[in-house]
DNA sequence: AGCCCGCGTTTGTGATCACAAATTCGGCGT
DNA sequence: ACGCCGAATTTGTGATCACAAACGCGGGCT
């Protein structure tokens, strides 16, 4: 018989070290749900995703809480799960929240002259053009996180980051619909003034460049959700 | 012999409506650590919780893996569960966090005079000096969290709430720390103000006021931190 | 034809168990 | 007396099962 641990070490074998099934399962999701490749309100079952992924019923059961607590999916009373489609009011507090917080990340990251950084920010954002150019909307959400993601590590401040994350994940599903609906082209890239600014130490400018980023993709969402 | 459901049913007669075993488990954890009845530090098992509570592991996992994901607790890398206990830096960034979000809910909730809330909250408030004259600082945390959950439910902007409230539950052991050894005495009352901004519609100015009651909780946990 | 009731199926919940890793603590050696 | 190593215990993890509630579909009534 195949026990518990060795079907645990078979399916973690090459993936990565030795993470928890739970916590594979949680980042399997936690990634899909992130780059839009899951529709607002579609349903998900425990059984649908435990076989799916080849595991029990457990580990599924708790990544599903882990983010439903985290609010990247929720459950109705009853107990179903699925992928959250926060209305224009909801939206709006949690681009709110992002214009409240990223700003400050931002701040916090830009305080001295970065090079290192500021080339790594120019990198990905080549890419973000690329995606921007071509219309490719998944690939636009995808490395956009990453742009954020990478600029606000910096910031080294991992509870502000957190809180922030957390809005990612509850935003992500509704801007794949946004994206695919409005296109990328009217886009404006408030990334080269952030990476000047980074390589200035200019921290004000930094944090005013992120905070129209933010805005606009504020702007974008009241447009389609109208 | 006693069937899982009859079990559950048994446990939760005139508790409440029909809460799931687990959420029960959750709401009297997330309590007690809101309440500043568990220690920074303190180490927590599942089954100590299950047996404690009358409850079999599986609620216990469930309501432990949903703090962990809010940070109300911690886990190490091994499974161990324990009570955040926060370090400056990362207190620092979490006041910065309540500075940005909560002058925010207080102007949605200020935007009308509301005199019945006003009304209420002067209420908590005489509750809360009394906490301050006689030095009680469970009870003045507890009232403290009281008022501004009162305060900003009017705002009626359920995410930024739950962003804060994942906030206060990373504070709260660290508060409880704080008031415990610097007593309660020196504070000032920005409530009133608050209150005052509240009945005149001012929503400016109660932001300003939740503001200074913020900043000044985050000044004693600096001292303290010292 | 449209609506509703009822039954089969699906689904989340809770309990229990085996297992391995981590922790703890007593005793040995220096 | 102090530190270290081993075994016993503690602890989280994952799998599995029974159960009741929710869901959904099909047939029958109006």
């Amino acid at each position: 018989m195949i026990t518990n641990y060795s079907m645990r070490s078979i399916l973690q074998a090459g993936i990565d070290e030795a993470l928890p099934t739970h916590e594979s399962v949680y980042r399997t999701l936690r990634r899909a749900i992130l780059h839009g490749e899951m529709p607002p309100g579609n349903a998900l079952t425990l059984r649908g995703i435990a076989e799916q992924l080849s595991v029990s019923m457990t580990p599924a059961r708790e990544a599903v809480r882990r983010l439903v607590a985290e609010r990247a999916l929720e459950m109705t009373p009853s107990g179903r799960i699925l992928v959250p489609e926060p209305d224009a009011a909801r939206l709006d507090e949690l681009f709110q929240a992002r214009l409240l917080l990223e700003p400050e990340l931002a701040r916090r990251a830009g305080g001295a002259a970065n090079p290192a950084l500021a080339q790594a920010l120019a990198a990905i954002d080549a890419r973000i053009d690329d995606s921007l150019k071509s219309g490719d909307a998944p690939g636009y959400i995808r490395e956009n996180t990453d742009f954020h993601t990478v600029l606000y590590q910096a910031a080294g401040a991992p509870a502000l980051m957190a809180l922030v994350e957390s809005v990612w994940l509850q935003t992500a599903p509704m801007m794949r619909r946004v994206y695919g609906r409005l296109g990328t082209q009217g886009l404006v890239d408030y990334h080269e003034a952030a990476i000047e600014a980074l390589t200035a130490g200019d921290a004000e400018a930094l944090a005013r460049a992120i905070h129209d980023d933010v805005a606009q993709g504020r702007r974008l969402m009241q447009q389609a959700g109208g």
